[in-house]
DNA sequence: ATCAGCTGTTACGGTTTCCGTATCTTACGA
DNA sequence: TCGTAAGATACGGAAACCGTAACAGCTGAT
């Protein structure tokens, strides 16, 4: 029988509990981080999330913006409307486009540096973080963080699915 | 001058970069999950947050937790209904307190099997990915996480009072 | 002891946001 | 050519957010 585990699989176990734990408490610290950035900027926390999409996957329709968040297309035209207000995005409508109903949203660069002031202590703090450890441990937790987006992607798309 | 700097610097910076990048996407992604989950428990993203930071950080005032996510009291009595309403917390208010003035707000555990299970398949994808790491990997990025969690929370706390 | 001032919580009301439905435009298939 | 489907947005009711105020209770000074 196997009731007693060897020592070294109980502190895997146990590290590896540890290591969720702990992005769970970093997400729901970075949450409440970008929440505070928002009210400096007048935006709404989805706004944000939105925005953030935007200007890392592309310039996208709003409607697949929307299936992308889990939100309705009409709410969606509500937040783009604030980022457009606010010169974050652009409504483009190409009458060359293959489909001329469609419109794409393309994220500006006009506030980057307000947005960026914004994170600056944390980005410092990162630069610091990572000051402290060797190049192969630095691989080791980029490719782990890449990993664990990839799962959260799964995990979104499953949710959202079934 | 120094304006060649040492290759194993730059590819250091690059790292470092890739890493905030890959968090940057790691946060996003959560942030998406997490509005999923709260679509299926008809709770709004925020009222997850809180949920979290009263189940981890103890039972704690109304008060308290505004100042802490930086909402106004008054919306925090809204979330604390919405919580209350679906058992997720209750409000206790103990006549023999110091303070009669003050309630304090506790996790409930009835339910808690059903929120983790709509984290089952983000929670088995970790367990996977960290399977693949040894020991002394683990450990590193268990200690990376946390101190990435303790810079997020002096970064919001510097843009609240700043 | 009493009173003034402060803090904690919540009710109330105006403003904003969210989302279901309808509408308009355009694409695609019969 | 016509009917159906899909994309985006206007409209309206319901809900949420937050400023103000009201009430209870603590604290310190006179």
């Amino acid at each position: 029988m196997d009731s007693v585990e060897p020592g070294d699989a109980r502190r895997r176990r146990r590290t590896t509990t540890r290591i969720k734990e702990a992005m769970r408490e970093l997400n729901n610290q970075l949450a409440l981080l970008n929440h505070h950035v928002g009210v400096r900027l007048s935006l709404r926390d989805v706004d944000l999330d939105c925005l953030d999409l935007i200007a890392r996957h592309g310039p996208l329709s709003p409607g697949a913006l929307a299936r992308r968040v889990g939100l309705h297309p009409a709410t969606m035209t509500g937040i783009l409307d604030r980022l457009q207000r606010g010169g974050w995005i652009v409504r483009e409508r190409d009458p060359e486009a293959t489909d001329r109903r469609s419109v794409t949203v393309r994220a500006l660069r006009e506030r980057n540096a307000e947005l960026y002031g914004l994170y600056a202590g944390m980005n410092a703090s990162m630069d610091e973080l990572c000051a402290g450890y060797d190049e192969t441990q630095l691989d080791v937790i980029a490719d782990f963080l890449r990993r664990a987006g990839e799962a959260g992607r799964r995990a979104t798309d499953e949710l959202s699915e079934g």
